[in-house]
RNA sequence: CUGGGUGUGGCGCAGUUGGUAGCGCGCUACCUUGGGGUGGUAGAGGUCGCACGUUCAAGUCGUGUCACUCAGACCA
């Protein structure tokens, strides 16, 4: 009977893509449109991004930042004010060129994101030292002209947030970079419990404009990275650009320096690919829709639905509680409720009432406890924080398998070959043709510069010259 | 953008040498159902991705086109 069950969705081991395109369709979080790349987020996966942002936005806010809202569109001529912003982005840019049916005069950028915009509004009214630091964020939509897209992944319309934020000083600015990279990668391993490093790009791997970008990187399933979200610090480059000034305390004209982050929808396709396995998506319950599925047995017997509907309403109090009394068997349940990765499924039956109790089962391990109904609340808590802590280990578990040190280009084939794809720590020197030629003989590419520093050797992995820093490398989503 | 794969009821598929579309699941109604997709009876639902062409006749052959999908390159 289990066999027929996993037959509903490609096994993961044979198929990782085609499984998780699986997923994507049949948890019912997405569903494609008639505009290629551009998804249709229905209400399960809609509901995660909503959990996501109510999370991230009390983060933002307890640090000191404010929502705005910047216009969708941008004029040429101000998108081409920053030449190596423009230049990495231009590529990839959807333009309007008509309203209604007459030729506009300049055509519009629909976003691919807003740093311009948000330097031409801060051009306006940052006037003084008192009206530093500025700290907006926005929650958007941005759209990037994607040539192939995957969901979550890759769409060329995708959900994002957007930090944008002007301070003093140097060091400021520097250290709010970092403050809010610590925000996401404490939100992934904390909620959404997703293992990450930390670090700071190569020069080559910098956003379009930026002085230093730092991310944060999680390994999936299968063995491949996947950006889970990037802080940039800017420097008084853009300041410069688009001429915003400030007059300083001692009465001096002064460019501010300047920060973004952001992080998107895009991590919902990496909680799919950390934690989803051959039954369907497995969620954190920080971010489940819902966190408590109540599935009652012989549902047509006197009482059940009544103690189920008790159960709900009490537990409704401290959850995000269903209680699914459809006319299917409770089996047809299990499946589907595995299918959507509700963590923690609650069954009762007249067997149960009759002792006062009930089953949980934890969605990760289908693990069964018989619960008494006097402490149920403390019991499903209990569950729920077993469901995050055990993730998270096999996440980190993967990812403490697949990740190699490695002294040589041929040690890092080696270890792909044996291994699997997966993170390869090792040396390098500092040189963009090292980096460039590491990719062209094994595959991977370098991801970041981790804070947490090795020593793998002395020299680099590609040249055999004095190595200056550990780079964390693999093959990226 | 490059290279593969796939387009036939809602979903998954079959359809032979061209001859006028079929199966499973799902859906609707009723019955049945105690712990992992319960079983039964009856029913609804398709101009075969789109366009042009060949032919007495095209789901089937040809050309083009679009979409989805996978693998690269690029990106969040």
């Amino acid at each position: 009977m289990a066999e027929k069950m996993v037959a509903a969705i490609t096994s993961m081991d044979e198929d990782f893509a085609q499984w998780y395109t699986d997923i994507c369709k049949k948890a019912e979080l997405i569903d494609y449109s008639s505009v290629k790349g551009c998804m249709i987020l229905r209400p399960y996966g809609y509901a995660i991004w909503e959990n996501i942002q109510g999370i991230l936005d009390a983060k933002f806010k307890s640090t000191g930042h404010e929502n705005v809202y910047m216009p969708m569109f941008i004029p040429e001529s101000l998108l081409n004010k920053e030449k190596d912003h423009v230049a990495g982005f231009a590529p990839e840019v959807a333009w309007v060129t008509h309203g209604g049916s007459e030729p506009l005069t300049e055509r519009l950028c629909v976003r691919p994101t807003s740093e311009t915009l948000f330097c031409e509004h801060f051009a306006n009214v940052v006037k003084s030292y008192r009206d530093l630091p500025k700290l907006y964020n926005q929650w958007c939509s941005v759209v990037r002209w994607e040539k192939t897209t995957r969901p979550f992944l890759r769409s060329r319309e995708f959900l994002w947030q957007e930090g944008h934020t002007l301070h003093a000083t140097y060091e400021e600015a520097v250290a709010e970079t970092e403050q809010m990279l610590n925000v996401y990668a404490d939100f992934h391993e904390h909620e959404l419990a997703i293992p990450v490093v930390r670090g700071k790009k190569t020069p080559s791997d910098k956003f379009a404009g930026a002085e230093d970008t730092y991310c944060i990187e999680a390994l999936m399933h299968d063995g491949k990275a996947l950006q889970a979200a990037t802080s940039h610090f800017f420097g008084d480059g853009f300041a410069k650009a688009f001429d915003i000034t400030y007059t300083d305390k001692n009465n001096k004209v002064a460019h501010p320096f300047q920060t973004s982050w952001g992080c998107t929808t895009r991590m919902i396709g990496g909680i799919i690919m950390t934690h989803g396995d051959n039954n369907g998506l497995v969620l954190p319950p920080a971010v489940a829709p819902t966190q408590i599925v109540i599935i009652p047995v012989a549902q047509h017997k006197e009482g059940v639905l009544d103690k189920a509907r008790e159960l709900r309403d009490r537990l409704a109090k401290n959850f995000r509680v269903k209680l699914d009394d459809r006319d299917q068997s409770p089996g047809w349940k299990y499946a589907e409720y595995e299918m959507k990765g509700v963590p923690v499924r609650l069954e009762i039956g007249p067997r149960d009432i009759e002792g006062n109790q009930c089953v949980l089962v934890t969605r990760h391990n289908r693990e069964k406890v018989f619960v008494s109904l006097d402490n149920l609340e403390e019991a499903v808590a209990e569950r729920l924080e077993a469901v995050r802590q055990g993730i998270y280990e096999k996440a980190l578990a993967n990812r403490e398998k697949r990740t190699y040190r490695c002294k040589t280009t041929d040690e890092i084939k080696e270890a792909l070959a044996r291994n699997g794809d997966g993170f390869v720590k090792a040396m390098w020197c500092g040189e963009e043709a090292c980096e460039d030629k590491v990719k062209e003989l094994t595959g991977v590419g370098s991801r970041c510069i981790p804070f947490d520093q090795e020593t793998i050797s002395d020299t680099c992995v590609c040249c055999g010259k004095p190595a200056k820093t550990m780079v964390l490398w693999a093959v990226a989503y």
